[in-house]
DNA sequence: TCAATTCGTAACAACAATAATTACAAATCC
DNA sequence: GGATTTGTAATTATTGTTGTTACGAATTGA
């Protein structure tokens, strides 16, 4: 399988650091609650940091926060950053070009494939950080 | 990565033995066409032939060959025969229960995704292997 | 009946990706 | 200056996929 649940992980920590705003939060507390390591929780958010979603500060009282609205991520924003593969890959091995099947299949495959997973996307966009944050119902901090 | 290309691998299998019929295709042609191992072959194929899409015989002049019309066979039927996780996994460690956020967003995020993966599913269903046939115009043979 | 062919499947190796962990330098705060 | 925290490289453990070898069982046809 192809399974990565670096996704799930990432919304785990967006939610809590849009719940704890304006606090700052360290990535050791973050482990805590999603039940890592806090090198694990550093690796993911240096790729949201890189695409100005969260920002982190060193020392004392450092760590990392939310620079953006929480109804302004939407699953899909999370998804591009954090998953690199496409959900269903052609082999690595290329077919058999003579044969007529080999040559063509695909390309004949390939816009159903994408077809596929832009369904899936567009389900994905429908739905923001914030969005999770009320069906939670969180007590206040 | 979830990397599987079985998906891929079996649609292409289907698409041949599509092709040839009515005449039964051994392990080591199709491993020829998909360029691959003839047991890798058989492999995805006997999960097939449970489902009663293909059926194979031994001996000489044995092999596969399709039991359900190509316009019976969809993307999606293969998809669920053949890829056996989720599109997004949750991750292996449960978050830490005694973290209010951590008890309670996988229940939140769990329907989304679900939504997500149906939205995949039902675009996949409305694909089947004979319109790849049309798709590709073969030769006849 | 026998030899050749083909499937069915177990076992193992090769490879790749993920996740967990250790380690330590750089930045920051007080 | 000492404590805290990030940033990141390196390593290990684990898992899943794919490729390969091996061999028994089924089938065919001479």
């Amino acid at each position: 399988m192809n399974t990565s649940s670096r996704f799930s992980t990432t919304i785990h920590i967006l939610t809590l650091l849009a719940h704890m705003t304006p606090e700052r939060v360290n990535s050791e507390f973050i482990a805590g609650s999603v039940n890592t390591n806090a090198v694990v929780i550093r690796r993911l958010l240096s790729l949201l940091r890189d695409a100005q979603v969260v920002s982190s500060r060193s020392g004392p009282g450092g760590g990392w926060q939310l620079d953006q609205k929480p109804a302004s991520i939407s699953l899909l924003d999370v998804f591009k950053l954090v998953e690199h593969h496409d959900l269903l890959p052609l082999p690595a091995q290329e077919p058999n070009p003579k044969c007529p099947v080999g040559q063509n299949i695909q390309a004949a495959l390939e816009g159903h494939i994408q077809d596929a997973q832009s369904a899936f996307e567009l389900s994905l966009s429908h739905v923001t950080i914030q969005d999770l944050l009320e069906d939670m119902d969180l007590p206040d901090l």
